[in-house]
DNA sequence: AACGAAGTACTACAATCCGTAGTATTACAC
DNA sequence: GTGTAATACTACGGATTGTAGTACTTCGTT
């Protein structure tokens, strides 16, 4: 099963496990262990078992590095959110960005501010393109 | 367990029966159940149970109409998308839009069409909203 | 060379969810 | 009343997640 490729097909301790490692770069099991503050916080060995099921699911990986593993991610938090936004558009809009965009206006209360730095984004999107029509 | 907000936290069989509903409008078990074109089709009463617990769970509510029940959605396809996308811009976007924004523009191949279309969304929403600044 | 500490590997298990469907029951048509 | 179609209720296997124990390895220290 090597094939999660959305971050919200996760699990809660997963993706809080993910996100921290994002957050360090990359770290060991002790690490991320720390770095989560749970109430009663997990046993190591569970830690452990979630990182080794995330380096299973692809989304980890990692190197020997004295006495421990120090785990990667695969990909940035970025682009993990990338896929998962893909997928996303495909499940619920049908592939089609426009649709997301569509209701993403209608939906969220977006202030004038966030309006034009959205048409900016889109002009400097353009600039890039070296297009201008 | 009445809080399944977001379409992806359904299963496929789920989905696809909701999106059966939604494109009948409403409908019976039957009616739902042919409209499925699966493999083997899955039994009635497989159907059934789906949309029972579906009903559970809040997406779909019925009424008696002759011998059977016809069922209907309790909200629109538009409302679980925007809930959906809600839910989505903040497991993976830490609620903010525009950071969704952004990645669909670094992402997706958008073509300059869809560039001026966006900006045109992004006029009318002003002019709706009775703001020009 | 033996010991302890720290880490990993392997295994397990309860809860939950999903798909799947059988069986029992009800209700209407004839 | 008999049969048919529908619903209600129950069950169950597989998968996933969180949870962690136990056993094994390795390295530093004595």
């Amino acid at each position: 099963m090597v094939g999660r490729v959305s971050i919200d097909e996760l699990g809660e301790l997963q993706k809080a496990v993910m996100e921290s490692v994002w957050e360090l770069g990359e770290g060991t099991v002790q690490q991320v262990r720390d770095r989560l503050d749970r109430k009663p916080p997990p046993a190591y060995t569970t830690i452990l078992s979630v990182m080794q099921k995330l380096e299973k699911a692809g989304w980890l990986s990692h190197r020997p590095e004295g006495r421990s593993y120090v785990y990667v991610p695969t990909r940035s938090r970025d682009e993990a959110g990338s896929s998962t936004l893909r997928t996303f558009i495909e499940r619920v809009f049908g592939g089609d960005p426009l649709l997301l965009f569509q209701r993403l206006l209608d939906d969220k209360e977006l202030s004038e501010r966030e309006l034009s730095e959205i048409r900016r984004m889109i002009d400097q999107k353009r600039r890039e393109e070296g297009r201008h029509g």
